[in-house]
DNA sequence: ATGAAAGCGCTAACAG
DNA sequence: CTGTTAGCGCTTTCAT
């Protein structure tokens, strides 16, 4: 273990010289930096982040809150993060919470978030109410749909805007009789719930009835959900010439369902996914999908996180941004 | 900010007696104890990770350390290792290098690890030479193909078995010219080169000649990569009627190209990945691939690990370990 | 331009 | 069972 005053010994320095110079600080003379230069790279001196965390209250580090790395979404989206954090000259580390009500508390907890200067946050279990009983003693920004006290800062993506130019394309282009995979039959303010809003509106828009059986609830995101729903729809005699998907992985089960069922996509049915992922432009067929600006989500994070830490947002009631979704036509639809 | 001395003095006790009860340990009378929780409470006391660090020389958390989590594979791999700590009461943070030289020395050095009490590592740019010059404060697991000097715990999964077992089952079924998407010509110790080296060897068991022109290198192990080397083997002119993928995104690409083609899967042409995530089963066709044994991979670092950081692998030289993996057959083999 | 002193909040070691 | 003392390695402040 190699100290700084072992540094400042080996170069005939104090340790506040040699700490000026490791933190390149002006006020050194030139001969006395490059002589504690020569002994950092002798001795292999590295400082001591928890002793200056402890001295300076910051980290260096921003923490990245995420339910689930598996899920293609949050794999790009951390990615993109992690790179735009490297790009503004900052370290990103992330943690997983595995999506439960329990840890997810633990993560954002004051003492947790504290090993960070700043964090960006995505929730799916704690509500408003629960973030409005913390203290909070490090910089926030959450992402996604989990409603934040108004205080926070909070990028979202535009949920209800993307699934309505989804289904309203579908219903567009000849589809009749449209099911959402992935959807909410009763309106909260969740991802599936926001998704199917814009199902919704996109129906109303143009004068149709929503069938509630074609509204179907899945457990959560995975291939296998997209694939079971499309199977029970069947089972069901339900006929359906259009699927909406609310993710990509969703999306990606149903094809399969429907390749099962011997139908034909775009003919006998349409679909569309949600997340626009890197391998939607290569499955069979390709999948047509809402690309929803996870490049401008976080960069839109990272500037909004970075201003609070430099304490110039302090104070501002700023409302939930929302960037803009767009439909990326491929194969699936006609 | 409240600190440990504010809660002994809300309950009328001394520092240690807080940090004896924050910490569980035994010898506090059950009353003392309970008022000392109550200030807790009461207060909203959390214990100063930097602190205790400094004074401690532990930070409670285990680092992953990875090139990049867009990829399936990384991100399955990063998740079965969050689990896995979670359930050892360990917490688990990332972080990604970007696959570059330059972030995997900064992320390997001594200053960066020490946020850690013991790290798992992937590396790709790095070899057991830039290793060996390195002092490791930490203990650290390595996980993959860079090879790392003998010193160190080191588990990869079996590429060459898995390689060969794939590719003897293409030629056993009737693929006479088995391509290699992802493969590498000369023989070095990186992912690609080990997997080719199995595919070399299935051919050599049976007796049959590898034609060079079938080892298709791919700049990276994207979707995209998979899509233009079966492309471009066609547009060569090159008959094919097998395909090993090295990786599955590679083999989804490689579909995609085949279906384009107006090849039949696996009528045509058989194709083989290697990673078996979650999507393969999803696919269409479902793609046959190679279990590479992860979880048993994320089991072993663990244990590994925990095993160096309680002190008890100390010294040994232990050579690298190997998972075993095997075949999934499905719809994309006959 | 450089240095001395103080202390960030916690816990190991020991005393009572 | 509880308290006192000392110090982890660094940086802030103030002095020279």
């Amino acid at each position: 273990m190699v100290r700084m005053v072992d540094v400042a010994r080996a170069a005939g320095v104090s340790t506040m010289t040699v700490s000026n110079v490791v933190n390149g600080r002006p006020g050194v003379g030139p001969d006395t930096r490059s002589r504690v230069m020569q002994a950092v790279d002798e001795l292999g001196y590295e400082v001591n982040a928890a002793a200056r965390s402890l001295r300076t209250g910051r980290t260096g580090a921003i923490g990245l809150v995420l339910p689930d790395l598996d899920s293609p979404y949050y794999a790009h989206l951390s990615n993109r993060l992690s790179a735009g954090a490297q790009e503004r000259g900052r370290h990103l580390l992330l943690e997983r919470t595995g999506g439960t009500r329990e840890q997810e508390l633990d993560a954002v907890s004051f003492a947790h978030l504290r090993r960070y200067d700043g964090a960006v946050v995505t929730l799916v279990r704690l509500d408003a109410a629960d973030l409005d009983r913390m203290r909070f003693g490090t910089p926030v920004v959450f992402l996604g749909e989990s409603p934040v006290p108004r205080r926070f800062d909070h990028v979202m993506m535009d949920n209800v805007g993307g699934s309505r130019e989804a289904t309203d394309h579908l219903l567009r282009t000849g589809s009749r009789r449209v099911a959402i995979v992935g959807g909410r039959r009763d309106d909260t303010d969740d991802m599936g719930s926001l998704r199917t809003r814009g199902y919704r509106q996109a129906h109303a828009d143009l004068g149709r009835a929503v069938d509630p059986c074609l509204v179907v609830e899945t457990a959560s995101y995975t291939w296998r959900h997209g694939y079971e729903a499309v199977r029970s729809l069947h089972a069901d005699g339900l006929d359906v010439d259009g699927v909406f998907a609310v993710t990509d992985t969703l999306a990606t089960g149903a094809l399969r369902a429907l390749a099962d069922l011997g139908l034909r996509v775009p003919q006998d049915v349409q679909v569309i996914g949600f997340d626009n992922g890197p391998e939607t432009d290569f499955l069979v067929p390709r999948l047509s999908s809402v690309e929803p600006g996870n490049d401008a989500i976080a960069a839109l994070a990272l500037d909004l996180l970075e201003r609070r830490i430099r304490g110039e947002g302090a104070g501002t009631a700023r409302p939930t941004t929302t960037t803009r979704a767009h439909l990326v036509l491929r194969e699936s639809t006609r």
